[in-house]
DNA sequence: CGACTTTGACCGGCGC
DNA sequence: GCGCCGGTCAAAGTCG
């Protein structure tokens, strides 16, 4: 079951309701593009213009993009059907184990585990574990905030280097048994009593994939808030995320976004965009005013939530991950 | 010259 | 108890 191989336990525990939200979220912004898509495909030469042509050209393209905008809202809405649908399979699963006294106790074995979820949205590598050991790990874990963001660079850029606005001092690098490429180690050097550390190392499956671990939580503020003061450093902002490189997944232990994006009809049309004053055939389209209302909601979610962008990044991955296992499906 | 990186050595946990 | 392995230390090297 190629599904269960992308979402470790503790991921999915952890990162549901992020992930279901911000791919919503994804969703909108998809029909907010198509919406874009439509604004521009209406960029018509007026030379070639005569009024009924380009009404009905209008009420045709509108009704197009109408339909798109309907099947993504549907193949979205079966995403998180199978989403939830693997993840309950997958709480059955790991119930189930525990029940059957099988044990991934071994350390190693849990952490060898884990790195064949690699290509996937993982979490803390200690969520196969099930005995006392591994129980306190987990609290350990999340008494020290781990998070995992996973970079896109160039397959041929030997750096370790996942810019994230912190300062990091370099103290190690090794190369593990179970990836050839190294993994270099690194501590914020940003404040001299600060705790938080970070481990490098490329994807064992995608070279051109750097994974970077967080463990810790950040004593001061962004260096970038600094001034402002703004800091709240809960667990590893994930308002660090790289705005370098692409970022295709990311896991946090941090607080998640509890938006609920899953309204059919939300964000399939933005204001400003040139298709105020046309009404759309589509029978789920709001009012204006509630349509303001929630572009301005989710703006506001933007600005004031750093982490909806990681979650965001999230849900645009696992929607690309979901993509491909419909396909297969 | 100071800050940062590199890299071999060392340490502690874990499995056999 | 020994060996493996991941993580850390610290001296040497590099760079601006």
């Amino acid at each position: 079951m190629p599904a269960i191989d992308q979402f470790s336990p503790q991921s999915v525990d952890s990162f549901s309701i992020s992930t279901k939200a911000a791919a919503a979220a994804a969703a909108a912004m998809d029909s907010t593009w198509l919406d874009t898509s439509l604004s521009f495909g209406l960029n018509v030469n007026p030379h070639q213009v005569t009024g009924e042509s380009l009404a009905g050209e209008l009420v045709e393209k509108l009704n197009q993009m109408s339909a798109e905008n309907k099947k993504l809202t549907q193949l979205l809405t079966v995403m998180c059907e199978n989403y939830t649908t693997l993840q309950t399979q997958l709480k059955d699963l790991m119930s189930k184990n525990n029940e059957t006294g099988f044990t991934v106790s071994k350390k190693r074995k849990a952490e060898s585990m884990d790195n064949n979820n690699h290509n996937g949205v993982s979490g803390p590598t200690e969520s196969t574990s099930s005995d006392e050991d591994s129980g306190k790990r987990i609290r350990e874990d999340i008494k020290t905030k781990i998070s995992r963001v996973y970079v896109r660079t160039d397959a041929s850029d030997t750096s370790l280097v996942v810019k994230d606005g912190y300062q990091w001092r370099k103290y190690g690098q090794k190369v593990t048994r179970d990836n050839p490429s190294p993994r270099a180690y690194f501590k914020c050097s940003f404040a001299p009593s600060c705790p938080v550390k970070k481990k490098v190392q490329r994807s064992a499956e995608d070279r051109s994939v750097l994974v970077a671990t967080y463990e810790g939580e950040h004593n001061h503020p962004h260096p970038s808030q600094a001034e402002g003061s703004l800091g709240s450093s809960h667990g590893v902002t994930l308002g660090s995320i790289p705005c370098s490189a692409s970022i295709i997944s990311s896991y946090s232990s941090g607080p998640t976004i509890t938006l609920d994006l899953t309204q059919p009809g939300l964000g399939l049309t933005q204001p400003g965009l040139g298709n105020n004053n046309v009404k759309k055939p589509n029978e789920e389209v709001k009012s204006p005013a509630f349509q303001q209302f929630l572009v301005e909601q989710m703006a506001s979610s933007l600005t004031k939530d750093p982490s909806f962008t990681a979650a965001l990044a999230a849900a645009i991955s696992g929607k690309i991950q979901q993509n491909s296992l419909v396909q297969k499906w």
